[in-house]
DNA sequence: ATAAATTAAATTTTATACAATTAAATTTTA
DNA sequence: TAAAATTTAATTGTATAAAATTTAATTTAT
């Protein structure tokens, strides 16, 4: 047996799990200032830009399934950030969409980004780079 | 407000964490066929190489708490997988330390990473250059 | 037109994650 | 040396995350 191939440092998975966890935590502070988790400044983030999207929809985008997303939402509508209602053209569909109060929350976000930018600290062609190899992947992957 | 900012498309934490996410699921049949879930994969893979280890030192090289490993490593011992013992020198620390079962399961793993590398079709520099941007961001958030 | 297949959410179960607290042991300091 | 501070796990509570199943609605094919 290859003894290299199994060793922590020699694997691509584990710095991206790894890197993921630790920049999700970065965020806790400045999401919980405005009361939201990761997942859901994420759901926010799509609500933001598209006003309206179905679950399965906002499912695609953030790679998340309903099983996850269900209760997020209903906990999301219970802080009046939107509101759940089941498609008229296809009972199956549940439409989620932004409220005022949930518009009004991305002032408070407005930040978050640049907070965020001052702990990592690559340039503009690494952070280009990261994030086109990650795209690549996630293309290649999922 | 800079509208850009907050879009999905222009974060990096994203597609980390949904590469992260996306990476971990491909691993599922693998793993499932030797019995293990990804973050015992990655508890097996320091043990492979260390033999023993306390759960304060296996925390900090997976980037995780007792909150986490506790219940995990309580788990792994019940399969027969490793062996949690408190060390005699300080009380506060628990030693694992991997079973002759565990040990043999390298066996049954050694041809997952492989696998797994077919499924990211990256070149050699593609590959070196994430996992190099990868570390350098752990380094700078953790 | 209706049975079969598919689709979309919701639910259930299992497994992380991690913050906060607790408990116990050890080390430091006054 | 005894009190205070620190360290290490364990526990508790909350929040994902995803597989598997269930339910309900819609679409397809005969």
């Amino acid at each position: 047996m290859n003894e290299e191939v199994l060793k922590l440092k020699n694997q691509l998975c584990f710095p991206l799990y790894a890197c993921s966890k630790e920049v999700i935590r970065k965020y806790k502070p400045f999401l919980d200032k405005i009361g939201l988790t990761y997942t859901q400044y994420i759901c926010m983030m799509v609500l933001w830009e598209q006003k309206t999207i179905s679950v399965k929809n906002l499912g695609e985008h953030l790679f998340l399934d309903s099983g996850t997303l269900t209760p997020l939402l209903k906990k999301m509508e219970a802080q009046g950030l939107l509101i759940r209602k089941r498609s008229a053209e296809d009972e199956r569909s549940v439409i989620i969409s932004i409220t005022k109060q949930g518009e009004q929350l991305k002032e408070q976000a407005a930040n978050i980004p640049e907070k965020i930018g001052q702990c990592i600290d690559l340039s503009p062609e690494e952070a280009k780079s990261l994030y086109v190899l990650l795209y690549k992947v996630l293309g290649q992957i999922s």
